[in-house]
DNA sequence: ACGTCCTTGTGAACGTTCGCACAAAGTGAG
DNA sequence: CTCACTTTGTGCGAACGTTCACAAGGACGT
């Protein structure tokens, strides 16, 4: 999934200026940390500890201070951390301080939702159009939107300067909206497909599959519970009376 | 293989009694290499060799032979792996070969997407019921099924033998929803709202969030271009330096 | 039967991530 | 000013995950 073009044997350090070497885990988290802090920041709360966040977040707080760490020293010992602050440096360093052009591939039930998710506007991301090869979804409203042919799949990207792509398309079509976007110049792509897409190396794909968070559920429980049932094998602990 | 002596504490791997403790890592990719392989066995394919089932995966051939290495040694030298007999032994791993009751609670735009997703049944898994706590949506019909309201949880919960519950409600009701479902025994929660759930230990909580995965895109295509979008270029300089 | 070719399974090296524990740095009371 | 207290930032060892490289094992042609 990676492909760290680094030259062999630097670990992603200290580089120019700030500190651009943020490890991936890190990465991955800074989102979570951003949530915590709003709702923070909508409580009115001034500063919050390492221990407090770390809390929201659900994380440890040794973790928490050394992925903030990466982004430079912003807290204030004996304090924490000011709320405002961090929220803008978290949301800086992900670049949400600027406005991301988003199509979105496929108007399904998938689609609809993420259309109509909150979450995309409230970060900095912008729908730019919804694409269905339907004919008959063409033209539909959706979240205040016009559903476009996904022939204007092109047009669109090069007019909006879009540059990610969402795919929530049925599994047989998606390679090929894959292959489409990329040949525009997209180059981060957003994968609702149970498909594993095939692209060049410099093209970034990231998967959200549904079903694959239910087996690794499912196979939790069955781990614990010896493949049985647990609401049917007895609702007491397994030492207790039989 | 040898068993890891593990020092008292937490238990980061599945313990059982016997030697089976298989990685997170590997147990995350489990499903992947079963989607593949129900492809390969859609075209009728005998026997799939390492190299051609991490190439459809998507991963390493080396990190694809440890993964099933887990399982047991159910390959044959020379020849690869036999279709049929991978795909039933990665499902069992799983728990795929019984039924699993899933409750979804919250059927706005996400709740019904889930509910029509195809991926959920042909897994071995079985939406029990469809609840939300608008008035205007009980009663209506989704995905073939009727909407109950959620005062009904905790009675589908038992009736049903649901292990599995699946939050997709607004944010501001995902924590309530998620104590009750623990309170009535349910020990596996998959959960869409963006928040984090805070809950027993003996819980497991998977996360899906949509503007996450987002927002990680947002953040390497801004380290590759320094910023600006790559499209659109000009319109705000990045801040400067301390 | 025997040698050659192919592929699995895995030991070992390497890189990444985690979390403890503590020094450094700031706050505030007296 | 000094001292006690709080909290950050980080060095370090351990746990975890990934990849290389190759021995072991099986199929197949001659």
């Amino acid at each position: 999934m990676t492909s760290s073009n680094r030259p062999a044997g630097e670990v992603p350090r200290v580089r120019a200026g700030r500190d651009r070497g943020i490890p991936d885990a890190t990465v991955a988290r800074l989102p979570v940390y951003l949530r915590a802090l709003m709702t923070l920041s909508e409580r009115g709360t001034p500063t919050v500890s390492s221990e407090d966040l770390a809390s929201a977040a659900g994380v440890n707080s040794a973790k928490l201070r050394k992925d903030l760490s990466h982004l430079g020293s912003y807290g204030t010992r004996g304090v924490g951390y000011d709320v405002q602050y961090l929220i803008y440096q978290i949301s800086r360093e992900l670049g949400l301080t600027q406005d991301w052009p988003v199509v979105i591939v496929g108007t399904g039930n998938l689609g609809r939702a993420l259309a109509d998710y909150g979450g995309f506007v409230s970060r900095g991301f912008r729908v730019a159009a919804l694409l269905d090869a339907d004919p008959a979804k063409v033209g539909q409203q959706v979240a205040g939107m016009t559903v476009q042919h996904v022939d204007k799949l092109e047009a669109v990207v090069q007019e909006s300067g879009v540059a990610i792509g969402v795919i929530a398309t049925p599994a047989p079509a998606a390679q090929e909206v894959c292959d489409r976007l990329v040949a525009v110049g997209v180059r981060s792509i957003l994968n609702f497909a149970p498909v594993v897409l095939q692209a060049p190396d410099e093209v970034r794909i990231r998967k959200v599959d549904l079903s694959i968070e239910l087996q690794i559920l499912a196979f939790h429980i069955q781990r614990a519970t010896g493949g049985q049932l647990p609401a049917l094998a007895g609702e007491q602990e397994p030492e207790g009376a039989t």
